[in-house]
DNA sequence: GAAAAGATTAAA
DNA sequence: TTAATCTTTTCC
C-alpha cells in the first residue's frame, strides 16, 4: 500500500507546486483510510491505540502506515514563511508536526520533535554562541546539523527571533517519497519503523553533515520545510537522553509526537496524550 | 594541551 | 547490554 502511493508520486515531476507529490499522497485511496488499528479506545492507556495487534497472525497484520492520521487534504504544498519559525520553540516544536521536509527526490513527513529554549540546560546554547552554535542564535527557519557522538548527524530547526538561542530536533519521520533513496542512505531495505524513528536515522536519511547547518529551510532549494496537515492528536513526554540537565529541564514535558504514528523513537512509554 | 562526555545506533 | 566514534567544551 505505501509503496503504491510511493511510486505514484515518484512517477509524477516534484519541481513544481501543481503537480507535487503530496496531493496525490493525500488524495490516494490508502492514505486516506485510517486503519483501524490507530482508533483510539478511549481507555486510560494513551498508548494502547500504537501497540500493535497481539493476537492477529503476523500475515493478517496491517502494514505500518507512513500517513499517521488521516491527512487532512491540502491544495497547494509550498515552503512555510520565515515568520512561521520566529516563535517559542515550546510552540513551533508541536506545529512541526505533520510537516514535510524535503530535500530533492525525499520527502518525509516529521512525526516527534523536541524543544530546546533558552535558559534550559540541556540545550546547546547553555555555552553561549560558539561556532558549533552560532546557528542556533541566528533567526528561526534555519537547520541546525551537529555531530552526535562522533556518528550521528542531528538535524534541528532553529525557533525564535535572533538573539534567543533555541530550537527544535527532528526526532522522527515517516517517510512520504524516494523511499529507495532513503533505504539507500540507511543502508536498510525496509519500510518499518526502524528505518526513520530516531534522530540520527532522519539526518542520515536526507545525506546531512555539517555543512548544511544554519541552511534556510524557508526558501526552495537544497533542504526545505513544507506545510503538511495538522495531526488530530498529540502526545507529550520528558525529552530523551539529558540526564546531565537539571531535573526542572530532565522532567519538562518538551518532547511532541503525533498519535497512533508507528513512526515514533523509542522509549514511547513516557508519552501521554497532550490536553 | 588533555580529557571527559555526549539531544545515538545497531548488534550481541 | 555495549562497542563504535570524534567533535565540542571544559579543566588544569
Amino acid at each position: 500500500m505505501q509503496l503504491r502511493a510511493m511510486s505514484l508520486s515518484r512517477s509524477l515531476p516534484a519541481t513544481t507546486e501543481s503537480s507535487n507529490p503530496f496531493v496525490s499522497f493525500c488524495y490516494s485511496p490508502t492514505a486516506m483510510t485510517p486503519t483501524k488499528r490507530f482508533k483510539r479506545t478511549g481507555s486510560r492507556n494513551s498508548l494502547q491505540p500504537s501497540e500493535p495487534v497481539r493476537k492477529t497472525r503476523r500475515s493478517l497484520r496491517p502494514k505500518p502506515n507512513p500517513s499517521p492520521q488521516s491527512p487532512i487534504p491540502f491544495g497547494k504544498t509550498k515552503t512555510l514563511h520565515r515568520d512561521f519559525f520566529l516563535i517559542d520553540a515550546l510552540d513551533l516544536a508541536p506545529r512541526l508536526l505533520g510537516k514535510f521536509l524535503r530535500r530533492e527526490d525525499v520527502v518525509l513527513q516529521i512525526t516527534e520533535v523536541e524543544a530546546y529554549r533558552p535558559n534550559d540546560s540541556a540545550c546547546h546554547g547553555r555555552f553561549g554562541v560558539t561556532s558549533r552554535t552560532a546557528p542556533v542564535f541566528g533567526p528561526g527557519g534555519h537547520a541546525y546539523v551537529y555531530l552526535c557522538y562522533g556518528l550521528h548527524m542531528m538535524l534541528n530547526i532553529v525557533a525564535d527571533k535572533e538573539g534567543a538561542g533555541a530550537a527544535v530536533l527532528i526526532r522522527s519521520c515517516a517517510p512520504i517519497s524516494g523511499l529507495d533513496v532513503i533505504q539507500q542512505r540507511r543502508g536498510l531495505k525496509t519500510e518499518k519503523p526502524i528505518l526513520l524513528t530516531g534522530p540520527g536515522k532522519v539526518g542520515q536519511a536526507l545525506g546531512l553533515s555539517t555543512e548544511w547547518s544554519n541552511h534556510p529551510l524557508y526558501t526552495p532549494g537544497g533542504l526545505e520545510l513544507l506545510d503538511g496537515p495538522e495531526p488530530e492528536n498529540i502526545l507529550v513526554g520528558p525529552r530523551v537522553g539529558i540526564q546531565y540537565a537539571l531535573p526542572e529541564h530532565v522532567n519538562a514535558l518538551w518532547r511532541f509526537a503525533i498519535a497512533g504514528t508507528p513512526w515514533i523513537s523509542a522509549p514511547k512509554n513516557t508519552l501521554r496524550p497532550a490536553l
